[in-house]
DNA sequence: CGAATTTGTTTGCTCCCCAAACAATCTCCG
DNA sequence: CGGAGATTGTTTGGGGAGCAAACAAATTCG
């Protein structure tokens, strides 16, 4: 009854698997780009010689565009928790790119900052990320692209408010 | 010239943060969407009193609409490292899900094939899933869904070829 | 047959994530 | 004013995902 799986195996072609229905799944396709998105944005950091994942040019953006902004503010922004948060800030600390300050109202928290070697990376950052969504997005019209980001939004909204 | 960061401060409303070129960014809104998808479909899990992720979804689909399969094929599949697939295997294999049958060709690799519970159990994910599905594109119509998809497929495509 | 390759596993390392506990600080209410 | 309660940052502990290198067993190829 059970049939061989594959007659005439010599093994060169190694034949594209049976997905089943995860092609169809929303999910699915969302991992499969994001993981391909993840690579290229490793590979064009790794390429010029930086080092830097897409959670941390978030975080560096957020800390520049709302200097003074506690952990717990940045935690919330970034939807981790702030335990999480602690070991990432040490190592770009360590790097060099920010500061912790005593915040003068509240002995509590911290008021994060760029410092200006930070302020300077963070533009090389920036202008290589530009080229990784270039490339990232040379399949899709601008048109397409504008659709795909503002389509990602509604899902993130629609899964996001339980 | 520094204008304060917030002059009449009691702090309620938590601003929105000022998200800076992020929301332009297509891996930004993968990231967000991905992780609010991810975090619907534990919930849906969860709330039908199972646990499983995405990925462990995804192989079990592909163990069955492929048995026989062996772990390199699968790892290659998944696109990860056939060391970090043993410990995902271990645990399908220790909840009863799936089995590592002997090759009868080869004896170096293993023969994956679902265990009927194993079979059961992903018919009853499967469910799951497209409630899942269903509840995440809810702000998104069919033809939207689709395009999606499709835009995506792109992305990976353009993101995967380098 | 012997050398080279392939497969699965183990070990070691890094990273992300959360939960719980803790000290320091702030807020609020009596 | 003073203490109870809440908030913030940190540490610790646990889990999972991922890779690289080393290894034994088995296969393939010269």
């Amino acid at each position: 009854m059970a049939s061989p799986p594959d007659p005439q195996n010599g093994k060169p072609p190694a034949r594209p698997l049976d997905r089943g229905i995860l092609p169809q799944l929303l999910g699915y396709g969302l991992r499969r780009a994001q993981s391909a998105v993840f690579a290229d944005f490793a590979a064009t950091f790794a390429k010029a010689g930086e080092a830097l994942t897409p959670g941390e040019f978030g975080l560096l953006v957020l800390v520049e565009r709302n200097a003074g902004l506690s952990q717990m503010a940045l935690a919330r922004a970034l939807s981790i928790d702030r335990s999480t948060l602690v070991p990432i800030l040490n190592r770009l600390q360590a790097r060099g790119l920010l500061l912790r300050h005593a915040s003068p109202t509240d002995g509590r928290t911290h008021a994060l900052a760029l410092t200006p070697a930070g302020e300077r990376a963070l533009a090389k950052f920036a202008r290589l990320v530009k080229a990784h969504e270039k490339r990232i997005g040379s399949n899709l019209s601008a048109t397409e692209m504008r659709m795909l980001i503002e389509l990602l939004e509604k899902v993130h909204a629609a899964a996001g408010s339980l």
